[in-house]
DNA sequence: GATGCGCATATGTCTGGACAAATACAACAT
DNA sequence: ATGTTGTATTTGTCCAGACATATGCGCATC
């Protein structure tokens, strides 16, 4: 191991790259080719730091680049573990907003028909992300197209007990629910799940909704995630025969992964 | 301007927050009420330094992230300008790769049923992409978990008639059609499209797949589109009781959006 | 007015260091 | 076997410092 020259300040020696930029090149063709597997840890940064000759500020330059590209995980305590050998994303469908990711139409109209305190079931718990015993707040609502309208969808809305204080302003909220609970839970919505299922629509929702016994439900189940848990998970239940769900993806360019 | 106090290791005084996060957190705010103009130069660095009582590199994590959520651009020798008085965050799904996109399971077994050239009717050609009269290739066949298993799905793929000349090998082909005609084809895929609806499962498929006369289907209708136009189209018909289409988003940061 | 030079300024890169926080694991007690 | 404690390890946060690089501006010269 030769011994550290005098500071190479901005060494950019190679391909006129910073020092970081050239270590992350090397460690992402080991990742693709395996020399670090998936499921196993990469050496630590202080390794790295005298591997590369160079600080430890910098090793974590380049691990930062490794963890946005998706490769790896970086935990305190445990090490940066390699999550894939792949670069993330070669195709994306991006959204402005959870409203648009969910199709919701912004100009329909909302009603709620009751709401109440629930004990989740096995089931229930497991589809809303909560634990079966608990309490938990249901309100049931109709979309419409507009007011006197057509009902588009039966809506069983499952909220936390914890957020009962912020229940009252639900009916009168303009916009979806999960955007005023999110301005009193601790934390920003980090993920949405949406579950899509073809399903018998139950007869209280049909009879709602105006159709004839028998009748199927394209059903739509969306949990928004914080930190803190699940802020709400609401079944939609749409007429099988009025709703399909549209995708669109794109291909990217290699810039949108940066 | 009071003297710096012993080193404040991990300063999380407040909301439990590094001290990055605070500042970050202020200078967000500062940026949203316009406090520092769009178009306008942000205090530099050293200056933000001396008003938080910090490090540089602490503040310069905090405007690394106001960058990453797009509020500013920052230029050497020149500053930290102000392009955006709001946040640019976005939600995403990304895929690696379309299989995983449309969770099309690797280690299924698929079986070709028959192959016949089909005229399309009005409304079949809206839905594949294609002219009402046209000729399209219809390729049918079945899903299943394995070689002598259980039945997944049955499918229905729509192949433009150019493409005759590739479906022999179709068959005997290893992992999605796509990707095979994409090889044949005058370009890259450039957009999917998937449609999932809940329809009646058509008679002949329920024979097919083992279930009761009356049964319904979660439909997922998948159109790969290259510049020449619809590559292949195909319904994949499964069960209801026997599929939920699961779907994850998350919040980026600025990278996927850009 | 146009061009070039020198200097000041601001961000980019990199070093070394210290302490905090989270995790993993071994040893020990029950 | 299970739970607790202590220690080692690894990443996270933050500090101070130094030099490089890019930009902007003022001034001198043609």
């Amino acid at each position: 191991m030769t011994a550290r020259e005098e500071r190479p300040a901005a060494d950019r020696a190679g391909e006129g790259l910073p020092r970081y930029a050239q270590i992350q090149k090397i460690l992402e063709e080991r990742l693709i080719e395996g020399v670090y597997p998936i499921g196993s840890l990469m050496p630590p940064e202080l390794e790295l730091a005298v591997e590369f000759n160079s600080s430890r500020t910098t090793i974590r330059e380049a691990l930062r680049y490794l963890r946005e590209r998706g490769y790896v995980e970086r935990r305190q305590g445990v090490g940066t573990r390699v999550i894939s050998a792949t670069s993330r994303s070669t195709f994306f469908q991006s959204f402005g907003s959870l409203e648009e990711l969910f199709q919701v139409a912004v100009e329909t109209y909302y009603v709620v028909m009751d709401v109440k305190t629930v004990v989740l079931d096995q089931e229930t718990a497991e589809l809303v992300g909560g634990l079966a015993g608990e309490d938990w707040i249901l309100v049931n609502g109709v979309r419409w197209t507009e007011p006197g309208g057509k009902p588009i969808c039966y809506i069983q809305s499952y909220i936390p007990k914890r957020f009962e204080h912020v229940v009252d302003q639900l009916p009168d909220h303009e916009g979806p629910f999960f955007s005023l609970l999110e301005r009193h839970a601790d934390g920003p919505i980090e993920e949405a799940v949406q579950e899509i299922r073809a399903l018998p629509m139950p007869p209280e929702f049909s009879r709602q909704l105006g159709l004839k016994p028998g009748a199927w439900s394209l059903q739509l189940l969306r949990r928004y995630v914080t930190e803190g848990g699940v802020l709400i998970a609401s079944f939609n239940w749409h007429p099988a025969d009025q709703m399909a769900y549209v995708m669109h993806i794109h291909r990217t360019r290699e810039a949108a992964a940066d």
